[in-house]
DNA sequence: TCTATTGATAAGGATTCCTTATGGCACTAC
DNA sequence: GTAGTGCCATAAGGAATCCTTATCAATAGA
């Protein structure tokens, strides 16, 4: 004979006769009638092909198991937890209340947006891991086409259209110039880009951006580079000269320096996240990606004019 | 929100359309159309709240699962497993293939009847435990009683109407006078109990059963006590005298010893199945039970003319 | 003996499940 | 590009299951 397949219910109304004594509190428990707690457990006998409550309808009042019974009811009520928190375990998944969560994202957004972003997200899920790689865009891309991490915040080089990926703009970054607050720049408003190569420049690992820009010349004029960024706001406050920085890589609160965007020619980098295009996220991903996205979209154009 | 209720065929589905990456194939294993399938997977996710495999209908022809479905497979399978487990253990207890089964016996039917019984009954169930006791009926009896063992094999002496005992008798042991084969009784077929005056009686644990009998005084007259068995048989065959047994406990194959029914009166006693009244038996006892009584209808006057 | 309680049973409606039939989409072959 | 094929989704109707109300049978207690 085929085996039987139980329902979990099922087990449940067993369990709840044995253990309450009586179809009657058992179907109250199980907020149904007592004929379909009988109709139930009769079904359950037939599919073990035996009985497991003593005769009722006797004389004794409370229902009472058999051998079989007995012997049947630990394991209906392990399989039942089984069930139970595999359930429960999924629910929390799907709430994206637990899980593990990897997020990779360029170091500006890192620094600037994302502390407050996700001490926010976080705050009600204390369940849920989140792993964090910070790194520069194409880093970024790879890491979630290799599926090191769920989810990616970068900004989607010309070159890269690797098709397998889905980019969703969030924040607009324009380009500006950094200079001591004592440069004569400090005091003007905007900047075209010519004005600049008079200037000692320092490039950046941003300046990339300022490639197939009309812009483009400054990068051959540049004498120094200077990739790291702590390293190059220290010489840009020794005054060793001015450098490009997109706004939100320029350090916020600093007293020294000033940002002037360029307006001519005018640069903006779109960053935004980035994940595997066909491919759904983990709920929590999903969670943290659509509360970027509502979190932000007010903040866009206040950033900038900060 | 409640948490759902897997239905472990939704389950095997699921994990069928992720293992074979198909719904197709899924519904040939499921012995179903596809659709079936389709509806199915559907309600799983939409109890789980969440996608478990990427877009169908898509591109790629083979389906895969989400992150999300990823998670969930091995906790499916696994519960999956944990619930086959159980329904198979079920149907062998069921099926009285397994379990333990404790029983306890009078001397006599241990040594007489059940060897050959048991061998027949565990022939085919090699993973049933059995637990065997022999005692008296009386120990029997309590020991039913108690629970200690499931089913008992005794007589009912008189007094025994504890109402919650069942007693379905099985053999009829005929009580009768044991001699040497040198012995003037050897020679008749049948004895009244005053020809026994004359010799020398040896009481043993069975001469109760003369109590309420006509032949009571047998039982002052005798002046030896024996209750040990071997030690009886041993005392017997020296010659030492005579004494009284009911049949099944008369040695088997003893060429020294004769047995002589007891006519007047005629004595017997009804041994057989005891258990506990209004509670039923573990399938395994259920199935001895069954066994003894259909191995045994043809055999009960059979065994008592040989 | 009458009543209250417990579970079994019958019959009907509600729900769920599964089937056939069909539709949409992407890929493949000409 | 157009037809064909393979995949899954969807729709609608019938079948099976589940659950309810109403009632019955047996027991225990008054």
């Amino acid at each position: 004979m085929a085996l039987p397949e139980f329902k979990i219910a099922q087990l449940r109304h067993f369990v709840w006769v044995a253990e309450l004594k009586g179809f009657h509190t058992a179907a109250e428990k199980a907020c149904r009638t007592q004929p379909a707690i009988s109709l139930s457990i009769r079904d359950l006998e037939n599919k073990l092909s035996t009985v497991l409550f003593e005769k009722r309808n006797a004389k004794t009042s409370n229902t009472e198991l058999t051998p079989f019974g007995r012997y049947f009811l630990p394991k209906a009520k392990e399989l039942i937890a089984h069930h139970d928190n595999v359930a429960q375990d999924m629910a929390l998944m799907s709430e994206h209340k637990t899980g593990h969560l990897r997020l990779a994202s360029v170091p500006s957004i890192a620094c600037r947006m994302l502390p407050e972003l996700l001490s926010k997200f976080i705050a009600d899920v204390p369940e849920l891991h989140i792993s964090f790689y910070d790194d520069n865009s194409e880093a970024v891309l790879r890491k979630v086409e290799k599926q090191q991490v769920d989810i990616g915040i970068a900004s989607l080089p010309h070159g890269h259209e690797h098709a397998d990926i889905t980019f969703t703009p969030i924040w607009e970054d324009q380009l500006g110039v950094v200079c001591r607050e004592d440069h004569p720049f400090a005091e003007v408003t905007e900047l075209h880009w010519k004005e600049l190569r008079k200037q000692r420049l320092i490039r950046n690992g941003t300046s990339r951006l300022l490639e197939d820009t009309e812009a483009e010349p400054l990068l051959s004029d540049s004498q120094f580079l200077i990739s790291n960024m702590l390293s190059l706001i220290a010489m840009l406050e020794e005054g060793l000269g001015i450098t490009t920085l997109p706004w939100f890589a320029f350090p916020k609160n600093n007293s020294k320096l000033r940002f002037i965007p360029l307006t001519t020619p005018k640069i903006v980098r779109h960053i935004g996240i980035v994940q595997l295009k066909n491919k759904s996220l983990s709920p929590a991903a999903e969670a943290l990606a659509n509360f970027i996205l509502k979190n932000t979209n007010q903040d866009k154009t206040k950033d900038l004019e900060s």
